[in-house]
DNA sequence: GCGTGAATGTTGTCATTGACAACAATCTGC
DNA sequence: GCAGATTGTTGTCAATGACAACATTCACGC
């Protein structure tokens, strides 16, 4: 169907460029055509994400902090006194993998929990958290600056505002 | 998302609706505030990523094949007879863990691997390969039709013209 | 030619993650 | 008060990504 190339000279970097006939690829030695992923949003979409994410990752590493945890921080602070219940389920993060989240943040005394209610747990950050939330903040300030100048200003602006609403 | 509205109780929202203070949030017993993650990027585009997943992961567990799997069958047969190095750069798989994914590939009798060079495997998709490509598409067909429903055809268009430039 | 360093594929191992099951304690609705 | 649901916890498993080590082969200088 689509290929039939066999064993045969593909090393002529010509400077004329072969045409490719209709429904061929054109033919380039070294560059590899994605086929059908190109027609997946979500092949794109996880291209992008693991690029964002190797530069935050590789930025928060000073603060021995994963994205998950920074994201439970952000969200305790603008949600001080929640279970981990309710914050889980905001997030996406699943029961048990946030219990043992929240250990270690606790182990760190960056959150404190409070019995509240028997089975729940109310969480807020600790003074220590605020501030090492501060410093990380800026980190991830820093993070997102390098991202808008990758990415371009005005498309990240773009995709902020088409991804927003999912969730 | 898990429902969790009970029969009707908790409408107390509008009835005494409580003022937040300057520099406090609004309450809202049930809603969660994303905080600083609003300014996040790679927060939104990991959301939208994960629920396309999902249902990709969902659509193809019936051929007992994951994205990776997907995403490689596709590039070798768009380029039929490139070695693993040139794959796994261009789809951003590490070396290790495409050997061992094509083993599976392979021992399923999908792809075959030509020593073309003495070091680097030349890849090829079998005539099976071709045949359970075929219905694999149909299934990714449907998951990206359901994926245009769910975030809306015009989005749709819009994201895919901003990522593709990606990767 | 020859030899050194790079490339390629393979295997081994480790930490992280997501997913599930089981459990004890507690709450809720009837 | 009771049955069933909720909450947090721990245990386990499979998949993934990352990295190191290795044997084979290639590329390039001389």
């Amino acid at each position: 169907m689509a290929g039939q190339s066999k064993s045969q000279g593909m090393t002529y970097r010509q400077t004329a460029a072969l045409k490719p006939r209709a429904g061929e690829y054109a033919v380039q030695p070294d560059k590899l055509h994605l086929g059908q992923l190109n027609s997946h949003l979500g092949y794109f979409l996880r291209r992008l994400q693991v690029l964002v994410f190797q530069d935050f990752i590789a930025t928060l590493k000073a603060m021995k902090l994963r994205p998950a945890q920074y994201s439970v921080l952000l969200v305790i602070e603008a949600n001080p006194g929640k279970s981990q219940a309710l914050i889980g389920q905001g997030l996406g993060i699943e029961r048990a993998r946030l219990a043992r989240l929240l250990h270690e943040l606790e182990r760190r005394k960056w959150i404190r929990r409070h019995r509240s209610d028997g089975r729940s747990h109310s969480l807020i950050l600790t003074r220590e958290g605020e501030t090492a939330l501060t410093k990380i903040k800026n980190l991830a300030e820093k993070h997102e600056a390098r991202i808008g100048k990758q990415v371009g200003p005005k498309r990240r602006m773009q995709l902020m505002d088409l991804l927003r609403d999912f969730g």
